[in-house]
RNA sequence: GCUGCUGUAGCUCAGUGGUAGAGCACUUCCUUGGUAAGGAAGAGGUCACGGGUUCAAGUCCCGUCAGCAGCUCCA
């Protein structure tokens, strides 16, 4: 995954951020001028650059485009100040009536009473423009400070509401000097290089179909490859952290769902009905309601608690057909779930134990992380107030005892309980949530789950949900981005290639290559007839983390020529050297590829 | 779901209402090559799908499906 855009944030006379605003502006006022019926929404700036909403007449193109750049330059050209002047209330609505501006009449309603009321002019005479605005701005708009782009045109909301109308939005960007936009640009290449989706077609990873429908993957041997090694990892994980494994069913009847609460909650999701024994039964959205029907199957004593119930479920929701994305957003998927039951006095340790497993599988695949605590939201909430403040706080304790730092998302938890939700950041910089921790006091309840006592009472369990991927295919798709499709040693579809330089060469070769299979490698042999070079680019071209090249003189001596991924040179060891390099690798789920010492 | 754009060979993409194209990949033969493209020949198509206009549609129109850039909503 690319850390963050590299483009240096030269110091100008002004934050970037004020530069793109003022440059957003700028871009309105070329706009109105080529479109004189504009009406106008808000341009801020934003992580990469800045936007601006308008409502016209007509569809813009990329073509438009261009022209608005010219007319902005033109305008720039001029070196026109930017001004602010501050008007009342009364004066500031009759300017914008008079301007016919009623999106920003609008606007001005949003501004709290009391609130200085401005307004940025720029340009002269006929190029005269001003907009409702706190600003700041820059002092001037003189083409040869700073360079910009206009990137593209897309559809948005009026204040972000669907039940607004959609105005056309224009998103470029801005940067103090020329250097600094190239490199920009260049990083936004970079970033679609990597992109899973492309990835996933050059590696052979994995597809959608149309006939298929949109949202469903499929995975090829290569990504099934990485998914068979994480989930033997994750296993491997979960069982010596005391989960047990469980299965559950895809479809159950309906009534399940109504018990649990989601077809209440959730039905938008859901898929539809379907008709068995004249009875309606849906496909699973979630894994809880099945785990749930496993705790209450017979009495359950504290002496069993903590329970941590562990599946790797494939649940099926309903995505509206504009958000479906590679494998980052799909309609049927599966999560690494598990759910604890446990008492209250036991939520502190289980939410540490959880954290700390986060931390182990992020750290992992070397992702960078931040963790938020999710609040009780302000209405419609379940479990009374003492329960919410005990789980907070032992989120909270939890979170401590691991020194997790916590940012504080207050309001954001389910209406079911407080949790801790994980960010990791994709290619392009947006970030997505994979790990989750989140108590439930909502679904025990309304399974009447308990457990008896030390004393003899029905006391009831707090059940933790908790993912640690996400889903299987965000997790994947992420992976792919994070690696630039550079898998690590012990995950990569193919893991060593071998290649002789001639035919002749093949029986050697084909020792070295069942020697490694025989130890579970996973090996590209390459022994037909064909050219060695033609050979090195396909294993370049699939990423293969080692290429083993064997001639005449590696036979007689018992040696490979190791040619790592990334690299051209090679260094000849002797086979046996190597293999202990790679068990090494392998079992360290090293991040690194090293090349191997003689 | 909404706004706009796109859909031609496995991939990347040309294609002016009148015979379906290129490069790479693939197959076969030749080449026996010490670290990123040796040579020749061949095969490969429901131009996403359905309807319409036209003497004639990959090309124009309508619909559906899928993809892309966003908006809105989520693992």
């Amino acid at each position: 995954m690319i850390q963050a855009d590299p483009a240096p944030q030269v110091e100008g006379p002004h934050p970037l951020s004020t530069l793109r605003h003022s440059v957003a502006h700028l871009m309105a006022s070329a706009v109105q001028k080529l479109f004189p019926e504009a009406q106008f929404g808000f341009g801020p700036s934003i992580e990469h650059g800045f936007y601006y909403d308008f409502d016209l007449p007509e569809q813009l193109t990329d073509k438009d485009l261009r022209k608005i750049e010219k007319e902005m330059r033109r305008i720039a050209n001029r070196s026109p100040k930017i001004e602010k002047e501050v008007f009342t209330r009364e004066e500031a609505r009759e300017r914008l009536r008079s301007w016919g501006q009623e999106f920003k009449i609008e606007g001005l309603d949003l501004i709290p009473e009391g609130e200085e009321i401005s307004f940025y002019f720029h340009g002269d005479g006929e190029d005269r423009w001003g907009d409702l605005c706190e600003g700041p701005h820059v002092d001037s708009l003189s083409e040869h400070e700073f360079h910009f782009k206009l990137q593209h045109v897309a559809g948005a909301y009026w204040r972000g509401d669907e039940k607004n109308p959609m105005l056309q939005r224009i998103y470029g960007t801005a940067f103090w000097t020329k250097d600094a936009l190239k490199e920009h640009l260049e990083w936004l290449e970079e970033v679609k290089k990597r992109d899973h989706r492309k990835l996933g077609t050059d590696l052979d990873l994995f597809s959608v179909h149309a006939n298929a429908g949109a949202g469903f993957v499929f995975w090829h041997p290569n990504l099934g490859v990485v998914r068979r090694e994480l989930e033997r990892y994750w296993w491997d994980l979960h069982t010596a952290g005391g989960y047990k494994p469980v299965y559950t069913p895809h479809v159950s009847r309906e009534s399940l769902f109504a018990v649990s609460g989601h077809l209440q909650n959730y039905g938008e999701m859901m898929y539809a009905p379907m008709e068995l024994d004249e009875l309606p039964y849906r496909i699973k959205p979630m894994n809880c309601p099945g785990h749930a029907l496993i705790f209450k199957d017979r009495g359950r004593s504290y002496r069993e608690l903590p329970l941590r119930w562990a599946e790797l479920g494939t649940v099926y929701r309903y995505e509206r057909s504009g958000v479906v994305h590679g494998m980052l957003r799909v309609r049927g998927f599966t999560q690494d779930d598990a759910h604890i039951f446990c008492t209250p006095d036991q939520l502190a340790d289980e939410i540490a134990g959880v954290c700390r497993l986060v931390d182990t599988v992020l750290t992992t695949f070397g992702f960078e992380y931040k963790a938020y605590l999710a609040t009780k939201p302000a209405e419609k909430t379940i479990g009374d107030d003492e329960i919410w403040e005990r789980a907070t706080e032992s989120l909270r304790q939890a979170a401590a005892a691991v020194d997790l730092e916590l940012e504080l998302d207050e309001g954001g938890g389910a209406f079911y309980g407080p949790k801790i939700d994980y960010k990791i950041k994709d290619a392009l910089g947006r970030e997505w949530q994979n790990s989750t921790i989140q108590c439930d006091f909502n679904l025990p309840e309304r399974f009447d789950l308990a457990y008896t006592a030390p004393d003899g009472s029905q006391m009831r369990p707090i059940m933790v949900h908790r993912a640690i991927l996400g889903s299987l295919e965000r997790f994947v798709g992420g992976l792919i981005e994070h690696f630039g499709g550079k898998f690590p040693f012990w995950i990569a579809p193919s893991q060593v290639a071998v290649i002789p330089i001639r035919e002749e060469h093949a029986d050697y070769a084909r020792g070295v290559a069942e020697r490694l299979e025989s130890e579970l490698f996973r090996v590209d042999a390459m022994l037909d007839a064909g050219h060695m070079n033609k050979k090195i680019k396909e294993a370049q071209r699939a990423q293969t983390p080692y290429m083993l090249i064997a001639g005449e003189r590696e036979a007689e001596e018992g040696t490979v020529a190791v040619r790592r991924r990334g690299t051209r040179e090679q260094v000849v060891v002797p086979f046996e050297t190597f293999l202990d390099m790679i068990r090494g690798l392998r079992d360290t789920k090293s991040l690194e590829l090293p090349e191997p010492s003689a």
